[in-house]
DNA sequence: GAGTGGTCTAGACCACGTT
DNA sequence: ACGTGGTCTAGACCACTCA
């Protein structure tokens, strides 16, 4: 199924999360890859620069390429990952809150978000994060309802990615994000546990298929205390 | 100097950014580039994956590279980018004022940020950004002094990343960044124009060197209203 | 000089989308 | 059937680091 370079990349990762190449450690060469693994020297390097761009390891000409403290770094909520699987790798112990689940008719101001024509329709989904008994994220997703034409209550206390991906069988491909700190709305107020706060952090993102499709607009409300969002940046010319 | 792949990059960032290839063009197909500069075929492909990698385009499968709409997501303050280059961009209205430019003597609790042993010195600089006359950013930034022997208030003023690449030669790798959005200290009180905002987005980084180095460690600290971080991320596995 | 990663080439086969 | 991008190979030369 996969491809040997993800393979690759793939069991060097385990093997730097279970410590067999430790933090600081030198990877083994290319051509020791090439060797071990019966497979070219492209093949080897596709493998080391996903893991270079990921934020694994860094290489140096002439001397190898090194393991990463990765963990210094927190999580990369940098990427693309949903709420569950970011829940899942924390082991947070975590509830979500289905608010609103519904088929938005034509005409919506969110037409404009999702690039559609008006005589489209949405799905609108509201749901509350509830991370240690303290409902802490307000999720406002939006979806292309020819794209993800059905959606349930379990599907969306579940994971929506799992669906989408296992399910229908799309593939994610890219996404934008913002991030912005505004103060807090009515609806933030009455659907989170604001406490004292009187501002959310905002992430608003456009998410779109391998095959540039938009399916999806989303915009993720923050109490402030608990937000943390990292990146992992290279200089590119 | 530059390598084929990177000439070729840059011709098509020019080419997409004059309108050449305009938003939602399909771009000539690898071969073509192959014969128009004459250029092997996995050269053009590391090309077109720099392209895709920072959102310029995306490729499908069988039908071909199109242009993305790169400007409707704004700037990219996601890469590695100092304030200078991005006001420059953005062509702000913008001032630097020195607030701190000094040698750290050894056993500074910043030392552990950057990883340095306690007889180490560390550059400290402090520089408050006003945008259109008012004060929103503070940025607090700490240098290795043995790879940044020597800082000046001009060049403190202008672009301490410019002096670092140009004068120095040292060629900047990746960093990691943090946001998260906290109370604001005195600090931020006395230095910024906070007016009723009481909460700071706060990005903390590091900054490592091509080799691997670490050389700086910085918090920015910005006004809520004037914060936004975009990012462009596709979904690797 | 030996070992390392960086660039480049020429050619092969595959999977996908369009016609 | 044809054109597209995705994977893989084998081999070449270069630049850099280190003993």
């Amino acid at each position: 199924m996969n491809s040997k370079y993800i393979s690759l990349y793939g069991d060097i990762i385990a093997k730097i999360e279970e410590g067999t190449f430790p933090v600081n450690a030198k990877l083994p060469s290319e051509s020791s890859f090439m060797s071990e693994y019966g497979i070219s020297r492209d093949t080897v390097r596709k493998a080391l620069n996903l893991l270079e761009q990921n934020g694994y390891i860094h290489k140096i000409k002439g001397k190898g390429s090194f393991v990463l403290d990765i963990n210094k770094f927190n999580f990369p909520v940098a990427g693309l990952i949903s709420f569950k699987e970011m829940a899942e790798k924390l082991n947070l112990h975590s509830k979500t809150i289905i608010h609103t689940l519904e088929l938005e008719s034509p005409g919506s101001n969110m037409m404009k978000h999702l690039d559609l024509t008006n005589d489209k329709e949405i799905w609108k989904v509201f749901r509350i994060r509830q991370i240690n008994g303290k409902k802490i994220i307000l999720d406002k997703d939006y979806f292309n309802s020819e794209l993800v034409p059905k959606l349930t209550k379990e599907i969306c206390e579940d994971s929506i990615y799992r669906y989408i991906e296992g399910e229908l069988g799309l593939q994610i491909g890219f996404s934008n994000k913002e991030i912005t700190v505004e103060p807090c709305s009515e609806e933030d107020e009455q659907l989170l546990d604001m406490e004292d706060y009187d501002m959310v952090a905002v992430v608003r993102s456009t998410v779109h298929l391998m095959d540039g499709s938009l399916f999806q607009y989303s915009e993720s409300r923050h109490r402030p205390d608990k937000f943390k969002f990292t990146d992992f940046a290279r200089r590119t010319w």
